[in-house]
DNA sequence: CGGGATCCCAGTCGATACTG
DNA sequence: CAGTATCGACTGGGATCCCG
């Protein structure tokens, strides 16, 4: 085994598929493009406009990623200039009605949260200066 | 305004609320945080385990986090032993429909995800041996 | 147009040790 | 028990250049 003992993790990565596939979906990007391909066929320059603040390189990488877990289909049209179009899966789209639901629920309470969180400093702050 | 253009994002940030709170539950241990909280009043060390594979400086970060969204309430009781108990808000609880949602999700197509996984690896690969 | 390759900094994470 | 503090390793992610 390798000396560090790093890869306890590894393993508990490996007995527990459920944190490997949600680590994948829930992260800062992948909600965003998939929210973006749900919507029918769609570029690869659409997407880098319609993902709010994405790197070219960042959305690269989470489309592979995507790809690879079968989320989206890739068609590519050889074409002068080429043409890419990606596409949600059946399981993407199943997936898409949960992540609907969150970026709503998102919506309704940003408000709230946006409160919570000055509350929050504001007692922080004071407690700070009471030190 | 700053020599770096990093700040480009920043500003994409301050304008989208919705990216910014998205960004805070999409992320690898608040799922899990959130859904080990939903079932009531849970202690700290039982987060620990609860939650498969977090390291403790994780969870103390994330709870932080939580709390100052307002999604969890932090209870101390001030006994010897300390005693902590961390409860999901209402808005949290909303939020939880969702999360099951995505799990169940998860739980369903894993099979399939790893099954494509492995398809896209093997593909890749022989295409490496090719060139 | 749709990327791949490279560089590199900043932030994040995990491990470890210490504390009330 | 429930954290905090520190440190080093890793990596996310932007910038940049290039290619079919």
């Amino acid at each position: 085994m390798s000396p560090r003992n790093t890869d306890v993790s590894e393993q508990v990565q490996a007995l527990c598929p459920l944190v490997q596939v949600m680590g994948d979906i829930a992260d800062k990007w992948t909600i965003g493009i998939l929210v973006a391909t749900a919507h029918g066929p769609i570029r690869f320059t659409e997407l880098e406009r319609a993902v709010n603040g994405i790197s070219r390189r960042m959305l690269t990488l989470n489309l592979r990623k995507l790809e690879r877990d079968g989320l989206l289909t890739r068609k590519v049209y050889p074409t002068v200039p080429p043409k890419v179009e990606y596409t949600a899966t059946p399981m993407a789209m199943e997936l898409y009605d949960s992540l609907v639901g969150m970026t709503s629920w998102a919506e309704k309470h940003r408000a709230a949260i946006a409160a919570a969180r000055a509350s929050y400093d504001a007692h922080r702050a004071a407690a700070a200066v009471a030190s």
